[in-house]
DNA sequence: GCGACAG
DNA sequence: ATCTTGTCGC
């Protein structure tokens, strides 16, 4: 798929916080009826030198594999909490680059709009694509609330009284996954569309696909 | 000053 | 993220 010009990269921790402001701006909402048939996961993988990202895409109705992409790359930003886009970025979007399909979502692994400033990797990646993206997250940005024991309950995550996101439980007794929207999404599709991408673990099948083949990968 | 802090 | 053994369960 087609990338868009990378806007000018930050050299600095203050260069980064600039550019957040500045992206924060063009966040777009998105239908709460959405349903997503191509779905691609993102994550990636790191070695000494250097760090693997991998991309794979999910057809929905099928829960079938219907295309990966794997690029390498060097670190060029250190890992910051809060920064992390400005670390794995620019070689996500080298990885996105190598697939022929453009999916209806992307999924991010880290946060989107459960962030310090609301401006999580889901929201830079959804924003520089123009993609609907999401945010599921293995843990919290900050002390939140329990969901219920069960698969499917949730609780709302909240910075300053707002909703921005909801821990949800995928898995009936097991650790809840965090899930926030990107760009041009919806909390509320958001979270079943996790729901229906995390059937039988913890974890949706996009982000455990992407990372499994990133670290094969980055191994032998 | 010290520890925490998505990945 | 990564460094690491065994173990319980489907």
């Amino acid at each position: 798929m087609d990338i868009p010009p990378i806007p000018p990269w930050p050299a600095d921790e203050a260069g980064a916080l600039a550019e957040q402001k500045r992206l924060r701006g063009l966040l777009e909402d998105g239908p709460g009826d959405a349903e997503y048939r191509l779905v691609t996961g993102v994550d990636v993988s790191y070695g000494e030198e250097r760090l693997i990202a991998a991309a794979v895409t999910i057809d929905t109705a099928t829960m079938e594999t219907v295309e990966e992409s794997t690029r390498e790359g060097v670190a060029r930003f250190p890992y910051v909490p809060g920064l992390l886009a400005f670390r794995e970025l620019p070689t996500l979007l080298d990885a996105l680059a190598g697939l022929k399909r453009v999916p209806g979502l992307l999924v991010c692994d880290g946060h989107g709009l459960a962030h310090p400033r609301g401006f999580g990797l889901a929201c830079h990646l959804g924003v520089l694509l123009g993609l609907p993206t999401i945010g599921v997250a293995k843990n919290a940005p900050w002390p939140t609330t329990e969901p219920g024991p069960e698969r499917g309950d949730q609780a709302p995550i909240l910075r300053d009284g707002e909703v921005v996101g909801a821990t949800l439980r995928t898995q009936t007794g097991v650790k809840p996954v965090y899930v926030s929207t990107g760009h041009r999404t919806e909390l509320g599709a958001a979270c079943r569309a996790v729901l229906a991408l995390a059937p039988k673990h913890r974890q949706p099948e996009t982000t455990r696909r992407s990372d499994g083949l990133g670290r094969r990968l980055l191994r032998g």
